[in-house]
Formats: structure tokens, C-alpha cells, sequence
DNA sequence: TGGTTACAACTTTTT
DNA sequence: GTTGTAACCA
């Protein structure tokens, strides 16, 4: 089907309208089309306009047909974007070419040879989820104490080995994985002979199993190494060792291989990503060629200054000057607050002057280090009325009852699919219990068959309850059923049967939650998404493959993590948390050493370099974490921007909370850096929280006696009027009249 | 079996 | 504060 082109001829050579508009270096790297390149694009130097174009110009000046152009991406945002700007540039014909994530694209060519590494073309792909019950699954058949050793801990080991191209058979003596005393190994085997015995690939698998084929079936490899004149690489910083092993292979043919990334921005090297892959390019291809986008479009001066002076830091590195021809300054504010409390007020005062002065919400971003720093600011943004969107929350796909009812179709399309069936074997509740699920379980083991089938088996003896039995016998019978419908019947009808018939959606309507409508509109939406796609198949390689996330409309801030903002950019960002232990995280030190701290290095450089023209980093010297309170230094990155990019501002929470102190008082750039104002923040950090500095946990608020009682009538803007039930600190607990009980900071209340 | 309660756990998470 | 699991009881 992709040689299809190949009776066509080729776009004749014609004016190239689409390659005015770049810079010189941008240009070079568009046309340097053949051979081995590397494509060192700092933030905002406008990566993906070369990547498009050059691909563009690949199939424009006729160098090759659509379907022998292989583009890899990371996500499917990335992977569509493209598709849609190299079909503005070159018009229609974009239908052919590969372009997908890494994922996608193994997973296509794992399904056209799926038998050579012994699945069925139709195999399931598991989520995380799946994953980890897989795997607590064989830490109970290996009697491994899953106290001591998480279930968590063993997959990660496996998809660390899986990371680096390596199936439990490549394992040498020497790698045992630092886990239950050397069993991970025989416990990786154990989990690919069940990923077999499902039918299944975990995400890992798609591009291990590509390895494998290619490996054993030299003619299939080599005619991927022929069809694929050109590959181009996105993101290439965050590739890990399986992924550098595929692109070499099937560059191998043409050698015409494009990567671009920036080493400056991996931020994944805990998810296996491997930062040498860029560094070492040079001397994996060699001759080959390597050009720098330097000039920045986004930033201002001061923001690219500090982002730089930062990443200077940073030992290994390629190293780039990113530069710019803006002239607009605006250096990059540093703020030091009391506690989490007084940051996320600071932030949302911030927003709020910020939006009456005409800045959209969307181009606000408060990026995290951590998900449970973004309570607060989402309970400030509540208080204010500050609308507000996350991203990176709970997934549609994830959903329980979206999983739910994704694992009935599994069964259905894929009756080897175990672990779909134990998912909702029992859900509705049909009294088959555990004891049955165990019964089902010895005996699959025992014949190393799959689970439905097992379950099939049993039916017919005596081994388990009569009640379990014939509940069972009902289940199966009615997958019978559904799977015969899949001739006769379309697929969304389809859909909508199973769960009817199954009872699934009567449990909702019977469920007498809050939550239960909710979770009907889900699966009503379920059904709606399916109808967009031409079978069940196709339908479910989407959920497992491309769970995108709904960003969300109206203007809104937006709230979300460091690693979630890669890629994007905002007019102003606030980079909140800034303090050593949280950010430079500790753990990430403890685990990693010096390279740890290099990645956390990078991850302040991403969040900088998201901002067009304002950024306010701010620390607390006072945190609660999981109710436990903690005086922490700002953050060592804050000493590393360079004094003449920062302006050092003490916020007003620090001193003193509340109504009286003077907003943005204490300016005080003339000495950045190590001068007086930082050192005053130092000692305002460590004087006024003395106590805290010698581990007391206890200290809530010292300073911050409340004008207020409990009994008190009060008034509050938002919530109206309402009498004080408790006084902790500064914070009240209120029984609002209208709205129900809730704990306010009291200076957003006035007596009634 | 199924429901309740107590208890510890908790960085990041493109697919 | 939240979430997920273990232990206990009906």
C-alpha cells in the first residue's frame, strides 16, 4: 500500500515558495538533506518550522515519495502538528507519509510481523495499569514480599532493561537488576512468557520486539532499511537506547538520518531517556553534519540571559548561545514568601493585576515541580475566582469506568486479553469472588493457557462453588454471544449491547453516588468517541496509543507541571517552589549525584525558557508537605542567574500577612545575586523561621494571630456572610450562611 | 463474599 | 489532604 506512490511521478522542481521567511541557518538545515545530521535547537529557535519545512522540502523537490519519509515524535501532539504544518506548506498530498510516535510506528510494523516474535497481529496493548496487576501477579507466585520490594519497583526495573534494547535473554550475569536479591531477572522472564501467553506488548515491547524482528529477519529489515530514504527525529534529547538502536537500523539504508533536539532540555533520563544519544551523535554517524539554531524568537533578553547564565552551570553539554534581536527587557523577578500559602496569594494577585491590566489568562502558566504543589494555587484560584485549567490531571481513558468498559470490548476483540477479563470479571458484582479468580488462575498456570480459556475449562467441573459456577458459565456465554454479533453487527452497536448486557450500565444507574451520572455521561461519550473510528480494533489501538488529553477551552490560566510544559510557551510564567530540596528536588539528587542535579538544572531551564516576556520565580521559607511542615533555603539555581538578568523582590507575605504591609516594598535590584537583598531573604528565610531551622514540626503561623474568633459573624467577598467556627492561625473555618463550611484566610474576611 | 475501617504511602510520567 | 491496601467483621 505504500508503494502505491511509486506509479506516480514525482513533484517537478518549482519555485519553493515555502523556504523564504527562514534565516540562514535555519535554511541550511532544511536543505541539508542527505546524510547524517544533527539539529541542535535551543527553546524557541524555531525547531519545529525547520522540521516541517525540511520535510516539506524533501517531498517538493522530489527526493523521495510521501510513504519513504519516516518522521518520529514523542507525543501524538507533536506527531499531528507536523502533519498538519507539512500539509499547509505542501498542499494536499501528505496521505503515505510515516509519520507517528515512536510507539505508533513500532507498533504498525510489530502488527505486519507480529507472528516472528510469536503474537497474533491482533494483540493488545497494555496500559500502565495493566502492567503493574501483571506484575504483582507474578510477586505472589514468586513469593516475593511486595512490602519490601513494590510491585512499582520491579516494573520500573524492567522497563529500565527494556529502555536499553535489552529482553530478558540479553540479560549477562552481571545485570540483576538491584532487586529481591537478584530475581528481577527471572521475574522479567516470567512477565514477557505471560505478555505472550495474553497476546499482549507493553509500550516497551513495541520497539523491543521491532529489535527482535529485525534482528532475526534480516529481508524484513532490510526492506524497511530501503523503503525509508529519509528519517527525521524529533526530541532526539529524550531517546532512549532502544529507540537510538531502531533509528540506527533503519537508517542504516540510506543514511539519511535528521535529528533535533536540545540536550539542554532533557528532562527524562528517569524514564530511560539517554542524553548521551545526543551528545555522542558526532561519533555515531560519523561525518556527520552538526548546525545550531541559536537565535531566539520567543524570549526577551533578560529571560534568555538568566536561562543561560543558569544552564552555564550545567558540565555536560554541547553548549549553545541562544541570542535574540528583541530589544524589550524585563529581567526576571525573584520572590521570597513566607509559606506555600503566601506564594500561591502572591501568584494570584499577581494574575489578577495582571488581568485587569489586559493580559489573556492563557498566556499565564504556573508551572510546578511537583503535582502536590498545585493545591494550593488551585484552592487560591477558587477563592479568587480565577478560572483555571490543569494540565495533566486524570485522563478520560483513565477513568474507571472508562477502563471498565474498555476492558469488555478488549475481551471481546481479543478473548486472549486476561487481564481485561479479570478487570471486570466481577464487575458488576456476579458473586465470582476471589476464590473462583484463584481457581481460574492455578489452572491457567498450570497449562499455561490463557485465562479465558481456563475459565472455560473449569466451568465444566466441580472444583468451584455451583453459584460461581454458573455465574461464570453466564459470562462466557454472553462474550460468546457479543463476539459473534462483531460479523452482523457494527461496532458501536456493538458497544452499547455489551454493556447493557453485561449489567455494567445498570450498576451505575442503580449506584446512588454523586459520582454515578457523572460516570454515565462518560461512557455515553465513550460511545460517541467510538463512533469515530471504523472497527473496534482501530478503536482501541487509539485508547491504547493516543490518549490525548482534552486541553480544555475558554481563557483560563493554566496550571501544570515543569516536565508537562516542555514544548509550549507563555507571555508570563511563574516558576513557584523554588527551594533547595524541592527544586533542585532531593530525591533526584540522592538517586542520580551530580547528573541528578544536571537534570533538575535543565528542568529551571525549561520552565525560564517557557516565558515570551515575564517570569517570577519564587521560594517559601516555610512548607507544608503532606502535613508536615519544613523550612527550607531558596533554591541554589536562584544563586546561579546571572545578578544582571534578576530583580530581587521581598514579598510582602514575608513579613507580615494580611492588609498593612507594603506591596512590592523592598525592590531592590540594584545588588542582586549574593548582595543585600538576597542575603536579606536568606535571613528572613532562616531568622524568622528560626524555630522550624531546629526540626520542630509544630509551627503554624507565628506571627499570624487573627483579628478574628470563633462565634464571630463574618463577611467574606466570595462566599458571602458566615459565623467563625475555629481560628487556627491565621486560617478561619467559617459556616458560610449560603455556602457550606469552609477554611478561609482570614484577611479575605471582615467583620460583619 | 462484600463492606467497613484503619493505616501508611506519596517526584517527574511524552507512549 | 488523598489514595490505595490490609485487616477485620457481618
Amino acid at each position: 500500500m505504500d508503494d502505491r506512490a511509486r506509479d506516480i511521478a514525482p513533484a517537478a522542481q518549482e519555485p519553493v515558495p515555502y523556504l523564504s521567511g527562514l534565516t540562514d541557518i535555519q535554511r541550511a538545515a532544511v536543505e541539508a538533506t542527505e546524510g547524517p545530521v544533527l539539529v541542535l535547537a535551543g527553546a524557541g529557535t524555531g525547531k519545529t518550522r525547520v522540521l516541517t519545512t525540511r520535510l516539506a522540502h524533501i517531498l517538493r523537490s522530489g527526493r523521495a515519495w510521501p510513504s519513504q519519509v519516516l518522521a518520529v515524535t514523542f507525543t501524538n501532539k507533536a506527531a499531528r502538528e507536523m502533519r498538519e504544518r507539512v500539509a499547509q506548506l505542501i498542499g494536499a498530498s501528505v496521505e503515505g507519509l510515516w509519520i507517528g510516535t515512536f510507539h505508533a510506528t513500532g507498533a504498525r510494523i510489530l502488527r505486519r510481523h507480529a507472528e516472528l516474535v510469536g503474537l497474533k497481529s491482533n494483540f493488545t496493548i497494555l496500559d500502565a495499569d495493566d502492567q503493574l496487576r501483571l506484575v504483582k501477579q507474578l510477586l505472589e507466585s514468586h513469593n516475593i514480599d511486595d512490602k519490601r520490594w513494590p510491585a512499582r519497583a520491579a516494573l520500573e526495573v524492567i522497563q529500565r532493561w527494556k529502555d536499553r534494547g535489552l529482553g530478558p535473554e540479553k540479560l549477562g550475569a552481571g545485570e540483576t537488576g538491584d532487586f529481591a536479591a537478584g530475581r528481577a531477572v527471572e521475574l522479567y522472564r516470567d512477565y514477557q512468557a505471560r505478555l505472550v501467553t495474553l497476546n499482549a506488548a507493553d509500550f516497551g515491547d513495541l520497539l523491543l520486539h521491532n529489535l527482535t524482528l529485525f534482528q532475526r529477519e534480516p529481508d524484513v529489515l532490510a526492506s524497511y532499511q530501503r523503503q525509508f530514504r529519509y528519517v527525521l527525529v524529533d526530541e532526539y534529547q529524550d531517546t532512549n537506547v532502544a529507540q537510538y538502536l531502531w533509528l540506527r537500523l533503519l537508517a542504516q539504508g540510506h543514511r539519511n538520518l535528521c535529528c533535533v533536539g536540545d540536550d539542554d532540555q532533557s528532562i527524562y533520563s528517569w524514564r530511560g531517556a539517554e542524553v548521551g544519544n545526543i551528545l555522542r551523535f558526532e561519533k555515531d554517524f560519523p561525518g556527520a553534519q552538526v548546525i545550531r539554531l541559536e537565535q531566539n524568537f520567543r524570549s526577551t533578553r533578560d529571560i534568555l540571559g538568566a536561562a543561560s547564565g543558569l544552564i552555564a552551570n550545567n558540565e555536560s553539554r554541547l553548549g549553545k548561545t541562544l541570542w535574540t534581536e528583541r530589544a524589550d527587557t524585563d529581567k526576571v523577578i525573584v520572590r521570597g514568601v513566607w509559606d506555600g500559602e503566601s506564594e500561591a496569594r502572591m501568584v494570584g494577585e499577581e494574575i489578577e493585576r495582571l488581568h485587569r491590566e489586559g493580559t489573556r489568562l492563557d498566556d499565564v502558566a504556573i508551572l510546578v515541580r511537583a503535582g502536590f504543589q498545585m493545591r494550593e494555587f488551585e484552592e487560591r484560584f477558587v477563592t479568587l475566582g480565577i478560572p483555571y485549567r490543569v494540565v495533566g490531571g486524570p485522563r478520560f481513558y483513565e477513568r474507571q469506568e472508562i477502563r471498565d468498559a474498555i476492558a469488555y470490548l478488549r475481551v471481546v476483540n481479543q478473548p486472549d486479553d486476561g487481564l481485561a477479563f479479570e478487570r471486570i470479571v466481577n464487575v458488576p458484582r456476579r458473586g465470582i469472588g476471589e476464590a473462583t479468580m484463584q481457581a481460574i488462575h492455578r489452572l491457567a498456570r498450570a497449562r499455561s493457557r490463557p485465562l479465558v480459556e481456563a475459565a472455560r475449562a473449569l466451568v465444566d467441573t466441580d472444583e468451584i462453588k455451583p453459584q460461581a459456577r454458573a455465574a461464570l458459565r453466564r459470562l462466557l456465554d454472553a462474550f460468546d454471544r457479543w463476539r459473534a454479533l462483531t460479523e452482523t453487527t457494527d461496532h458501536v452497536t456493538l458497544a452499547e449491547t455489551v454493556l447493557d448486557e453485561s449489567g455494567y450500565t445498570a450498576m451505575w444507574h442503580n449506584d446512588k453516588s454523586p459520582e454515578a451520572p457523572g460516570r454515565l455521561e462518560n461512557l455515553k461519550e465513550l460511545i460517541t468517541a467510538l463512533q469515530e473510528f471504523e472497527n473496534l480494533a482501530g478503536f482501541l489501538e487509539h485508547v491504547s496509543l493516543v490518549m490525548d488529553q482534552d486541553t480544555g477551552s475558554g481563557d483560563a490560566a493554566t496550571l501544570m507541571t515543569l516536565h508537562a510544559a516542555k514544548g509550549l510557551e507563555f507571555v508570563q510564567v511563574f516558576l513557584p517552589g523554588w527551594e533547595d530540596g524541592l527544586f533542585p528536588n532531593q530525591r533526584a539528587i540522592d538517586q542520580d549525584g551530580a547528573a541528578g542535579l544536571e537534570e533538575e538544572r535543565r528542568l529551571a531551564y525549561v520552565g525560564l525558557t517557557r516565558a515570551k516576556r515575564h517570569a517570577t520565580i519564587s521560594f517559601a521559607a516555610n512548607r507544608r508537605i503532606y502535613n508536615q511542615w519544613q523550612s527550607a533555603l531558596p533554591s541554589r539555581f536562584i544563586e546561579e542567574l546571572p545578578r544582571a538578568h534578576v530583580a530581587i523582590g521581598a514579598a510582602p507575605g514575608l513579613y507580615r500577612m494580611g492588609a498593612g504591609s507594603k506591596e512590592g516594598a523592598a525592590w531592590d535590584d540594584d545588588v542582586p545575586g549574593r548582595g543585600p537583598g538576597f542575603r536579606r531573604m536568606h535571613q528572613a528565610a532562616r531568622g524568622a523561621g528560626a524555630p522550624l531551622l531546629e526540626g520542630r514540626a509544630s509551627v503554624v503561623q507565628v506571627d499570624a494571630t487573627s483579628r478574628h474568633q470563633a462565634g464571630e459573624r463574618v463577611f467574606h467577598q466570595k462566599f458571602g456572610y458566615g459565623r467563625v467556627i475555629a481560628v487556627e492561625g491565621n486560617k478561619l473555618e467559617i459556616a458560610f450562611d449560603a455556602s457550606g463550611t469552609k477554611k478561609v484566610v482570614d484577611s479575605f474576611v471582615e467583620r460583619a
